[in-house]
DNA sequence: TATGAATGAGCATTCATTCAT
DNA sequence: TATGAATGAATGCTCATTCAT
């Protein structure tokens, strides 16, 4: 990558910083390409010079966003806790990038991976998924997990609970709740019916 | 109530109806007014009239939703079906007035909630988490409910895999999943040890 | 004046007075015939029965306040005070209905006087005008007034002070200085020179 | 100033011509953003990129007119005429930028004066006002003016009657009357009473 | 006669996008 | 390449006026 080059790719993540800050604060639609070419410094035609339109920068601040996020959950994955720490920290662990996304970026973020948008698809198809298999697996072994739920279930479960925990307006009111939910995830409302 | 009122207050549930479907479809951000007035085949002044504001409309949008989710509901939990059958009904009956909301739509009812607006939040507190405790406590009796566990956090579980269904680009998805995610409910990912 | 007829002249005092009181508020512009209905306790329809649109109801309420003017003003004109005393009064009293008009009022006003409306116009020709020529007579035969000066010039300049004082901005400002402004009006900038 | 801020400079005069020339002509509340866009030219957004708001607008239209309106002015005071013939001038001098204006537009002049908008305040303080004063000091010396009548009243009596002229309904109907109304502003109702 | 309901036309303002340099 | 300037189209909202009872 020469210089130049260098420099472009400097803007555009400069770009995509501020559209991503912007989108996670006041959601996608609220937010003015106007307002994000201020925020990074730059002219609004320079934004369309690099993305074409507010759409196609909403999907590249997106996947920006995916490989900011991924780069910690792995971490957190590849890491020498135990299981049910493993996946406590995967749901309620607010450091992750995704903190406090206003929730309209979540329903783009959302939508873009339903659509078939080739990258997201692929990410989780490709890595997300794979990991997480790993994970459950790994869980199984240890006796964590039942062997007859499938993954996909388990995924859709986590997934769904941490996406939950990402709104603005639920996360304090459930905190008080930590435990209780981390119960319920791993025993279910019938409870730990070995003890 | 006569001719006169009723016919306003058909008026009133005929510019309600349009504005949940449209919201419903497609969000409330990205509904006018306008096409609003056009589906209900009133002029958008009328809507001005009854309404006051579209932010106005939409508050009483969400509490038309709520009353008709409501019905439903209720005679869902006052019916001679099992505790089990109760919850999966719950959650996964499709029928139910919020099918296939869109997420937009959903956002605003969310904040609504949260906001303390007073009808929403009272409706909570009076009907719903009543009848919620009621159908724990029943479930509690018949053995089917860990006593340690909160009712807050199994009702905020069973809202959030609700909500988590209603989502146009979730539920077909998880479908297949349905009995998985029930045990999930149930037992958690550890399954029903007692088996 | 039968009791149909009583009760329809009422009315239309009753709209009058609160379209008077508005406009003096706020203007004629930013006075809706919505406001003046509610206000007046009508429909807005009776409003356009009685006065077949805004603009006539404008014309319709300067006439009022003409009306009403006039009676503070004759009484004054044919009170037992000195000449230079009645000027001043004519002048600085804000008793007069007028007090505090919003200048908005003051120009529909002037523009439905100026533009030859004619029960403004026969109002000054025949009420207004020729008390007040009768005024200055009265002035020139006590010494007060130069025989020179045209009455038309008198009036121009009477008229233009009093409406000037009607201003809400100016009037708190110039109040000081009535002393100042009763001598130039008699002495002009040159002062008595007799003196 | 480079070619750039040169021609920004141009268009926005462009618009503060076409909006002066429509707010004297009809006044501000009835000329709407888009008939100044369609006079100047320029589209409706140029004029919000360069002015904020309408409000924003009407001010900055205020402030030109007002240098526009200085300049001719100090122009007359400068010059070498007598006095009086300044005076007169300085009254009926029909030419100046203000001549015709619409009362509404008027209005809104003086309230931003009344209101304390730094630049209308700052103006009348630091220029209009030092430059009368002068010229009464000047007429004092010469005899033409009262020494026991203050500054502001007379200033309060040249603007008033100034401002009354401007009116598009009353100049034409007082003309015939300039000598008269020039003699009442020197000597008052009372007359020169020397000679 | 009186009125609640309804409306067409208009307004200030915003925004994603393109033009011209 | 980068940008200041410009814009067409749309939006929420208001108002004087008319309809229908």
């Amino acid at each position: 990558m020469d210089g130049f080059q260098r420099r472009k790719a400097l803007k555009k993540t400069k770009i995509l910083k501020a559209a991503l800050d912007l989108f996670k604060a006041h959601g996608v639609q609220k937010v003015s390409v106007a307002e994000i070419a201020n925020k990074a410094n730059v002219s609004q035609v320079t934004i369309y010079n690099y993305f074409e339109s507010k759409d196609k920068l909403m999907e590249e601040t997106i996947i920006y966003y995916v490989d900011q996020a991924w780069l910690e959950a792995e971490e957190l994955l590849s890491s020498d806790v135990s299981f049910p720490e493993k996946i406590k920290l995967l749901i309620f662990n607010k450091k992750e990038a995704a903190s406090n996304i206003h929730e309209d970026f979540y329903l783009y973020f959302m939508k873009e991976y339903s659509n078939g948008s080739s990258y997201i698809e692929e990410f989780y198809e490709k890595k997300a998924i794979p990991k997480m298999v790993e994970l459950f697996n790994e869980g199984r072994k240890k006796g964590f997990v039942d062997p007859e739920i499938s993954n996909e279930a388990i995924m859709f479960y986590i997934y769904m609970i941490k996406e939950y925990m990402q709104r603005e307006d639920v996360y304090d009111k459930i905190l008080p709740y930590t435990e209780d939910i981390t119960k319920l995830l791993f025993y279910g409302i019938a409870g730990d019916r070995k003890k």
